[in-house]
Order: C-alpha cells, then structure tokens, then sequence
DNA sequence: CGCGCGCTCGGG
DNA sequence: CCGAGCGCGCGA
C-alpha cells in the first residue's frame, strides 16, 4: 500500500504530500514516522492508495506509532487541510493544532495515569486553613480513595502535589482503568429552568440557524442554559465542545462542572501538565470523555458526533490566536458546526459589535435574556467628574466620591476593587483641565504619543502631529500622557489609608499562572481590604464581601487609539461594574472620569447596552470602521533589519499592484514601522489596509506566503485587536 | 592549493 | 526544516 504523507515540519517548502510504502494496518490520520532526507520525521497519513504516481522503486517505507487509534480523526484532518487554506500556512502547522503537545515530543505515550492516595488520615494532617487546594484534594480523596490526579488537579491545582510534598499523598502511577460499558453519568436531578432560560434552551434547539447568540446581563443564567444543552447532548449520545476564557476556567467553574458531569467531561486547560494534557485529550479521543471544556485550542477537540459547540463571552480577545496560525474561533467553530449540523452557542452579556450586528439583521438567530434570575438590581454606577477635582486643586488620583465610598467600605469591613485602566505602551493626551483628548483629523482615533520622537501619531493612517504645548480647546497647561501605575496607586492608596490591607495584581506581580491565583484567592479569603489591579481583575471570580468598585481612569481604554476602544470600553465597565455587590450587600461602582458626558460611559452606567450598539454601530458606520469594512495588518518582523524590510518591500510591492488594480476594494493603504519597533530583537514593520470589500483577502494571504522566508515572519491580521 | 562559509536545492 | 553539494574568497 502507499501512504500520501505530510511530513511534520513547518515550512511551506516541505508543505506537500510524499509518497511512501506502508503497511495495511496504517490508516487514514494516523501518526508515522517518516524517513526524510536523511533522517526521520514525524508525518500524517492524508490518504491511502494502491500505487503512487512517483517511481514506486524510489519510495521509502513509513514506520508506524503505536497509537490505538489514528491520532486524527476525518473530520479533523479536513478541517486542518480547511484551515491551512484559509490561512495559507503549511498544513503541518494546523495539523499540529488538533494534537496536544505531548504526542508530537513523543515518545511512545504509555496510557498510564497518576493516581494519588491518602498515606495519612486528614484529621493527623497540619495544613493551613487557606490551603483550599489542599484540603478539597483531602477531602476528596478521603471519601472516594484512590483518584486519578488529572481529575483532582482539575478541581484543585496544585492540591495533590502540595499533599505530595508533606508526605500525605502516595502517587502511583496506574494503566487507565478503561471501562467500555460505562454510561451516561450525569446527575439525574432535574433542574427546574426559569421560563426565560427554557424559552432559550427550546429556541437553540428548533430555530433552523447554526448559530445562536444568547444576549443576557449578567447574572441572567447563561451557564444554566449552556449545560441543559450540554447535558441534552450528553443524553442522546452526541458530543460537545464548551469554550470559556482562559481566565475564567477558575476552579469553582471546573468543579460545578465536574459536579454535573463528572467523567464525561474533559477539561483541557493550561493549569494541567503535559501528560494530564494528554490523558485527557485521549479521554475524548476514544469517546470515554464527551464534553470538550477548555480556552480557545479546545476548539480543536477531537470529537465526534458534536450535538452543540457553546462560546462562552463571545467578545472576548483570547479567541483569536496571537501566533501563527492566527486562527479565528469563531472560524473554526462555524466550520465544526456546519460538518457536524449542530448549533453554534455564542453567549455574552456584551457581545461585539460585528457579531451582534449579524444577530440583529437575521443572519444569527438573537435570544435575549433580560431578567437577573436572582432579581438583585446591578449596582449602581456614579459618575465622577475629574476635571471638576482638578479645578476644586485635587490632584490626586482618588475623587472626593470615591475616597468617601472607600472610607465606607473599610469601617463595614467590607472590601473593595480598585482598576486601573491601563494598557501597556501606547500613551494618548489629555487635558486635565478640560478633558480634551488629541485625535487624528483623518480617522477619528486619538492619537498616540511616541517619547522617542517627541511627537503624536495616528496608528491608522501613521499620519504625525508635534507634540502639543497647550490644549488647543481650553489653553491649559495641565497636558498628561499619561496617568499613574498600579504601583503608583497602591502608594497613594496607603498614604491615605494607613491601616489598609492593599493587593496589588498587574503583569509586574503576577509571574506565571499561579501568581495571579495566589493574589486572587488571598483576596477572596478578606485576607486584604482592596485588590487594585488592570484588565485581570475584571473578569470571572466571585468576592461576597466586595461592595465597592472605583475606576479610576475609564477613559483610558476609551481613548485609546484603536476603533473598538469604545466597545471595548463598555465590555470592561459593564464586566468591572459586575464584581461588586455579587452577595446579599447591594453594591457601589465609582467611575472617574474627564470626560462625564462621553456617550459609551453614560450607556454603560445605565446598563443600555441596546443604546450603546446603535450609537457605535452609526459611527463605526460614518468611518467606514468593521463591520462596515475590513482593517488587515500585515506584520513583518525578523532579526536581520535588511532582511526584514527586503520581505515588507516584496510583500508592499505585490499588494500594491493589487491595490492598484483594485482602488476600488481599498480604502486605506500604506507601509510603515509597526508602533513596536522592536520585540525580542526582531523588527517590525507593517503593512496597514482597510477593505471595503474582502473578496481580495485570499490574494493578500497569498502574497504574504509568498513573501514569507526562512527567517522573516510575515502574518496577516484580520481586524487585530491590538496594534503593537 | 585547500578549507570554510553561504547559498541553492531536494527530500518520496 | 535540514543536510548535501558547490562556488568563491582568503590564508599558508
């Protein structure tokens, strides 16, 4: 028999099928290993024919790995050949998507398991109170006895590890105790949905549309709904895939989940190690596990038969991929779902401005939620003016509203969060007198100020502007590029509160994963008063005791130069709005702002979302921004800088031609630095283009693949969302 | 004259 | 991607 191959390596030289000789027991997506030019690759088996169209004296014979079954299933392999087509990357790069890490390092993957034990009865152990982790792990395992480690790890990172170290916990490790006759485990017990919520489940099930947006406010029982169709699925022996930010896979979320599914589900998250990676991937590989829950890559479970495939906070950022291939799981999924004939779930409380767009003109089917099941009212959100502190002399980066909330909040000995809106690098003007922000002429985006030039530019156009001496609405001096850090704040924050317990949480203390839980769960326990932090303390995470949340600086995401800033402004106040008052207590959000009157932050203290898209979707419309037209960054960047911009010159010539034979497709277009000049030693420049028309999109991907050398990466963006 | 590095090509 | 093969430049 011969095999059509496609060796594992990642170059578009190498991206096309070889011909081998194999035995009869090789099937269509498996693994092989593959002699290759002198040495042996790992490969894919795409196809397998009789004969070969290559002299069949010159074909060389594959290996087999000894998987159990092929690592790859039909469906994938279509939609990895799908998708390296769509993206124009080697098919080895997406076919590498569908595997976990673990088969592709591997060698040959013994299914064997770590099982842990209890070596010590709970009562003799010495284990702090705060280390939930640990006592859950206990707990759990002194009631069930030996467990496997990848489903406590699941519940409870790190927990068995810690009990490992103390000497509490034997692990061994075990085959996989597969039982074949295993049925459907999932509670029984019936969950009565509100009307609302049941209303939603039957229209998921009967409109004829694949993909189904669930629109409801926090609070409103979206997760109810998303596993009533899980379990549903579950029941008539289908499959499903249930996608959430990375950063809500919390450990109250995977054990709800547990609880209600218990083996059945798989839960594929970057707390797992390698191995358990692989345990669990292999679970749904051969169908003992049936629910895929994970971040983005769980999109690419290898799952077959899928009843429903659910997006948890539509709008989020992580679901596009930063790194080659640069993915889009809406994509995916939407190719999944077609396959399969099931229905695509999209769920958020504000979903994006394109995909609500599509929902509302009929082309997605719109379910909106509009009761809070518990019926508590969302907190309140009270405005406070800052320009109006700077002229009554307050400097400070705290109102006099918001000192006052804070100072009600520490006497209750209740706790509050404190979030700074900051982004990294990019730096906009603006007046503290007047709140007067520099924007570009041409685009309507504020500007960006670069230090190193002295000067402002516009990250649309690359147009320049001198730095400003004076505000040219109101003469004031007082010009700021920028407020205060996190650091900044904290110090402030304990000058005026000298008793305070404060928590400080941005990427400076955060180092890994565990950092950020640590800061999280130390907090959750009232071990401090106020959490101040960035964007990471907006979402997810239940704090009972929080009662109050001050903004400090809600415009500055606002003016941030880039055309969704204001959408993404109204997500993040309507998400940081949501952390207070989550218990009994009704909660208070303070929001400092210099500009009171701004439109998107008058809707999101009324919780209009309604209000907020038809505002946004008029001038997204007047500037011809998406969905109105597609923005597509080409980002060269290599280490040798001639090389670098040899590649910007040769993709920029050929998508100039295109843009000269096309004029009509563009509205924009033009070559520059990216705003990042530099990342890790490599240059960056970019080729920037707005389309009001994307069927010329296949053409621009294949210049740029043409463009693409050994050591320049040339990417295509679609509508980033970051421009760095 | 000989080796070394950089580029080109082929791999089944 | 990676190694083989080859051409040209420089040093003993």
């Amino acid at each position: 028999m011969v095999a059509e191959v496609i060796v594992d390596i990642a170059a578009s030289e190498t991206d096309r099928i070889f011909d081998y000789l194999c035995d009869e027991n090789v099937v269509v997506g498996s693994r092989v290993r593959a002699p290759f030019g002198g040495k042996t690759v790992p490969g894919f088996v795409m196809k397998i024919k009789e004969t070969s169209d290559y002299p069949m004296e010159k074909l060389k014979r594959v290996l087999p790995y000894h998987d159990e079954l092929p690592a790859l299933n039909l469906e994938c392999l279509s939609l990895a050949e799908k998708l390296a087509a769509r993206y124009r990357v080697p098919k080895a790069l997406t076919l590498r998507l569908f595997l976990p890490a673990e088969m592709r390092t591997g060698k040959v993957r013994e299914l064997l398991r770590n099982y842990a034990e209890l070596t010590v009865p709970i009562a003799e152990m010495k284990l702090v109170k705060s280390a939930k982790n640990q006592i859950g792990a206990a707990e759990y395992l002194e009631q069930n006895g030996k467990t496997d480690c990848a489903y406590l790890n699941g519940i409870y990172p790190g927990g068995v590890a810690a009990l490992e170290k103390k000497g509490y916990v034997r692990i061994t490790k075990e085959q996989i105790l597969r039982d074949p006759y295993k049925t459907v485990t999932a509670e029984k017990v019936e969950r009565v949905l509100t009307p609302d919520q049941d209303r939603a489940v039957k229209t998921i099930e009967t409109d004829g549309r694949t993909v189904q947006l669930l629109h409801g406010v926090t609070g409103s029982g979206k997760t109810e709904i998303y596993l009533t169709l899980i379990a549903k699925c579950l029941t008539q022996g289908k499959s499903s895939i249930f996608l959430v930010p990375e950063i809500s896979l919390t450990p109250q979320m995977l054990s709800q989940l547990r609880v209600r599914f218990g083996k059945n589900a798989a839960i594929l998250h970057s707390g797992l190690s390698a191995g358990e990676r692989f345990d669990e991937w292999w679970r749904l590989r051969t169908g003992e596990a049936k629910i895929a829950i994970g971040a983005r890559s769980a999109i690419f479970a290898p799952l077959e038969n899928l009843g429903v495939i659910i997006v948890d906070e539509e709008h989020d950022s992580s679901y596009s991929s930063e790194s080659a291939p640069r993915y889009n799981t809406f994509d995916v999924a939407l190719l999944r779902a077609k396959r399969n004939g099931c229905k695509l779930v999209l769920g958020s409380a504000t979903p994006s401005v394109e995909t609500y767009k599509r929902a509302k003109e009929g082309e997605f089917s719109l379910i909106r939620l509009e009761k809070r099941i518990n019926k508590r009212p969302l907190p309140e959100i009270h405005i406070a003016d800052m320009r109006r502190e700077v002229r009554r002399g307050n400097n400070s980066n705290f109102s006099g509203a918001l000192k006052e909330e804070i100072e009600k909040c520490l006497s209750a000995d209740k706790q509050a969060i404190l979030f700074l809106n900051r982004r990294g690098y990019s730096q906009t003007v603006i007046c503290k007198e007047c709140g007067y922000v520099a924007k570009c002429e041409a685009c309507d985006v504020s500007l960006t100020y670069h230090k190193e030039e002295k000067c402002l530019k516009c990250h649309y156009c690359g147009m320049k502007y001198n730095m400003l001496s004076a505000c040219p609405d109101c003469g004031g001096v007082k010009l700021t590029y920028a407020g205060t850090g996190t650091q900044r704040v904290v110090a402030d924050l304990q000058k005026l509160y000298p008793t305070a317990r404060i928590l400080r949480m941005d990427n400076d203390t955060t180092s890994g994963k565990e950092g950020h839980y640590k800061i999280l769960k130390a907090f959750g326990e009232h071990k401090a008063d106020i959490l101040v932090g960035t964007q990471m303390i907006a979402k997810g995470h239940d704090f009972p005791a929080v009662t109050l949340v001050g903004i400090l600086d809600a415009d500055m995401s606002l003016h941030f130069s880039d055309y969704r800033s204001g959408e993404r402004t109204f997500q993040l106040l309507t998400q940081v709005a949501g952390r207070s008052g989550r218990a009994e207590e009704k909660g208070k959000v303070v929001l400092q702002t210099f500009d009171p009157e701004n439109e998107v932050l008058r809707f999101a203290t009324s919780y209009d979302y309604e209000g907020f898209y038809e505002n946004e979707i008029s001038l997204r419309a007047a500037m011809a921004f998406p969905p109105y037209s597609k923005i597509v960054r080409i980002l060269v960047s290599g280490e040798d800088n001639k090389k670098a911009l040899d590649a910007l010159k040769d993709v920029y010539f050929a998508l100039k031609v295109l843009y000269e034979n096309n004029a009509e497709k563009f509205l924009f277009f033009d070559k520059m630095h990216a705003p990042i000049k530099r990342i890790q030693n490599k240059h960056r420049y970019q080729v920037l283009m707005r389309l009001s028309d994307s069927s010329i999109l296949p053409e621009i991907y294949n210049a740029c693949a043409e463009a693409r050398t050994r050591d320049v990466l040339v990417s295509v963006e679609e509508n980033p969302t970051n421009l760095s």
